[in-house]
DNA sequence: ACCAAACTGACATGTGCCTGAACAGAAACG
DNA sequence: CGTTTCTGTTCAGGCACATGTCAGTTTGGT
């Protein structure tokens, strides 16, 4: 799942990055609220943790704009303890749910997992990419008709790649995301399960930049 | 049974989805018509359940168009106390039944149940799936003429999977549609059933995808 | 041409899943 | 009220497959 995070104070933030991270999800954090339209101009989120009391203008009107524009990407809002007539109006304006600040951590955890769900209730949403269409729902990838199915670690690695489409990520930073943290695996096992992925998808699918890492090849021929 | 809830406001809708979940049901949550529309197109739905205040357009029109297409999902209006016309209009629109906001929870269980009773007693949507006939009233299954009868947890389960039929069910949601939510139990329970399942409907028929859940085999052998 | 980096096929291992059986509780029956 | 039957749950043994490791080969940069 990815989400985005627009929370200005950076220790609170820091933190909730690494929790969610910790969780299994993908972040990306914006400091300001225009950061934060740059990046839902390119990318797709499963969820949007929105804090209230930004900086640059008030975080209620991105919130009823986004949802004036018909986006219906789930939003939580993070307010503080009295701003009671905030997460009122959060609520009217469409946000989904709201934190409490100071919130715990695993309180977070526990909201984000109930988004999950839902979301996984929801009618899977479908991405197509280069010749390849992806069942988040479903966790399969149908490529020409025919549905493939990835494993555990398969689908971790393909969907790390596909969050970030244009992204360029180096073997440590999959590692980091298949091994969360500990197991220092000395080997090639990146390698490996990329040789696997290209065996299952289609060789062209993922690009190698020698001495720096992998990503998806952007939707080559598609048009051509 | 499943149900589509049309309503706009967050907190109503997400207080009634939780009932309705807890319940033993199946939820999809539209918060425009539009989006009611796309539900309907992809599912069958049990109930729906209809808010008339709604950002865009009538609910009213919803209602009597679907009525005149001939679909005879029941339909339950949910309405505010001092709406007393629209309750009127909406029962010669073609609702079965109304509740009155603010309602009560328990309230809205009953009236479910009214519905599940009432809907048992209907003529059955049968519904086939892979070469199954599956019979929802009676909680059965023909397979290849035979009749099937399920235990109440195979039933949940199985339905679970059948209203997905695309979707990954991991054994941990699994768990939690069988048993709302407490039972930390660490056991194989969920595997027992599969492994039940499969014995009285076929082996083929749920497929397992290994660390990750279980998903119905898309009939893809009806081809061949 | 040389070396480093990446690819690939093969294999050992562990773990996640399956299954049969046994047990406990509840319901059905006399 | 006791017995039987059915449903739900737990457990242990076994198996298969995903996983991780490595050796040998290929690729690409300089």
């Amino acid at each position: 799942m990815r989400v985005l995070l627009i929370e200005d104070d950076s220790l609170l933030g820091s933190a909730v990055r690494d929790q969610i991270t910790a969780d299994g999800h993908c972040v990306d954090w914006a400091k300001r609220l225009a950061e934060a339209e740059a990046f839902r101009d390119v990318a797709h989120y499963d969820l949007i943790l929105l804090d209230l009391m930004l900086p640059d203008g008030r975080g209620l009107e991105f919130l009823r704009s986004r949802r004036a524009a018909g986006d219906q990407t789930p939003v939580m809002i993070l307010t503080a303890r009295d701003q009671v007539s905030d997460r009122i109006a959060g609520l009217n304006a469409g946000a989904d749910d709201y934190l409490v600040k100071p919130f715990d951590l695993a309180e977070l955890s526990a909201r984000l997992g109930a988004v999950v769900r839902r979301y996984a209730g929801n009618p899977n949403p479908v991405l197509v990419l280069g010749g390849l269409t992806i069942d988040t729902a479903a966790r399969s990838v149908l490529k020409a008709g025919r549905r493939i199915t990835l494993t555990a670690r398969e689908w971790v690695l393909f969907e790390t790649l596909m969050l970030r489409p244009t992204m360029l990520h180096s073997k440590a930073q999959l590692e980091e995301r298949l091994y969360s943290f500990e197991a220092e695996v000395e080997s090639n096992t990146i390698e490996v399960y990329i040789g696997r992925l290209r065996k299952k998808l289609g060789h062209e699918m993922i690009e190698t930049v020698r001495g720096i890492g992998y990503r998806l090849r952007q939707s080559e021929s598609s048009e051509a």
